[in-house]
DNA sequence: AATTCGGGCTAGG
DNA sequence: CCTAGCCCGAATT
């Protein structure tokens, strides 16, 4: 038996301390954004000098603060709405592997769980889950022995319970076992999409209703770097007034950034709504639009 | 621009 | 049944 793994093991490891100043700069750009903040002012307020801050801020995303800023600061996202990308999921198969936005999720593999143990909450199902570093904060992740079936987020340690409760309450009935080992190659891949690949799929389990897991499997066909909406979303899907529901179902949505619908955004380009807080949404699509070079 | 309102659809209790 | 939800568009300040 070897001994239980630490959180303290993962302290000294860099993207959840960079989260940790991007996050707190992101919601005093929030609270504040009429005010025009300068770049000084929020360093600032996360209580760093203006040089410390730069380069945390590189090193998280590439990206200087104030061109990061442009991108999510007014919560419009209209950037990443093209009016080509009207019709993702067609475009999404045509256009392939290749281009520059590469299409990753169509390297990983989804597979619905079974009626039978959808309704009765995952009884006999074993769910090991476990907590590794993310650029986004600690991710805490979930997996059955058919693949990643969960991941959430929490800001700190102390955040961990709320986030293992939220996707536990998922599959009530299945037995939750503390195994951060048997997630922590999920957790690599997942936040690396540079890795995927089809010698090295990213197994997923999509445990949900039909019309969920439609949902989600929809969401990635969206590439990285552009975003549609929940009215698109639900077109896409044959039901055009279905938009409300959508969202209801996007919000569900078990895998968050894997199954990537911090993607969907308000018809306005406004951000919405987003279940592991806007921040952290904000914060997704930003570094997202920074990695795809746009 | 920024709010408000009603219509709309689905999952879950 | 009922209610809530990561909505949307038009109408109204």
């Amino acid at each position: 038996m070897p001994p239980a793994p630490t959180l303290t093991a993962l302290a000294p490891m860099e993207p959840c301390s960079d989260y940790d100043v991007v996050r707190r700069a992101l919601e005093h750009l929030t609270t504040r954004f009429r005010d025009q903040p300068s770049t000084e002012e929020v360093a600032a307020a996360v209580g760093l000098s203006p040089s410390h801050f730069n380069h945390v801020f590189r090193r998280w995303c590439g990206l200087s603060p104030k061109a990061f800023l442009q991108a999510v600061t007014l919560d419009r996202a209209r950037g990443l709405l093209r009016r080509e990308d009207a019709n993702l999921l067609d475009a999404a198969y045509e256009l392939g592997l290749s281009g520059p936005a590469r299409l990753h999720d169509l390297f990983v593999t989804h597979e619905a769980m079974s009626p039978g143990a959808f309704k009765t909450g995952g009884a006999g199902l074993d769910i090991r889950w476990g907590v590794a570093p993310s650029p986004f904060g600690l991710a805490v992740l979930a997996a059955t022995d058919r693949g990643l079936c969960g991941l959430g987020f929490a800001d700190d340690e102390a955040g961990v319970p709320d986030a293992r409760d939220d996707l536990a309450g998922r599959w009530p009935a299945a037995r939750m076992i503390r195994d951060d080992a048997h997630v922590a190659p999920y957790a690599a891949l997942a936040f690396d999409p540079a890795l995927w690949s089809s010698d090295r799929p990213l197994r997923l389990v999509l445990i949900g209703a039909d019309f969920q897991v439609e949902v989600w499997r929809a969401l990635l066909s969206i590439p990285l770097g552009r975003a549609t909406t929940y009215g698109r979303l639900a077109e896409e899907l044959g039901r055009p007034k279905a938009a409300r529901a959508v969202g209801a179902a996007v919000g569900r949505n078990p895998i968050s950034f894997v199954v990537p619908c911090h993607r969907v955004v308000g018809a306005t380009g406004a951000l919405t709504g987003y279940h592991w807080g806007l921040t952290r949404k904000r914060a997704m699509l930003g570094w997202e639009t920074a990695g795809a070079g746009g």
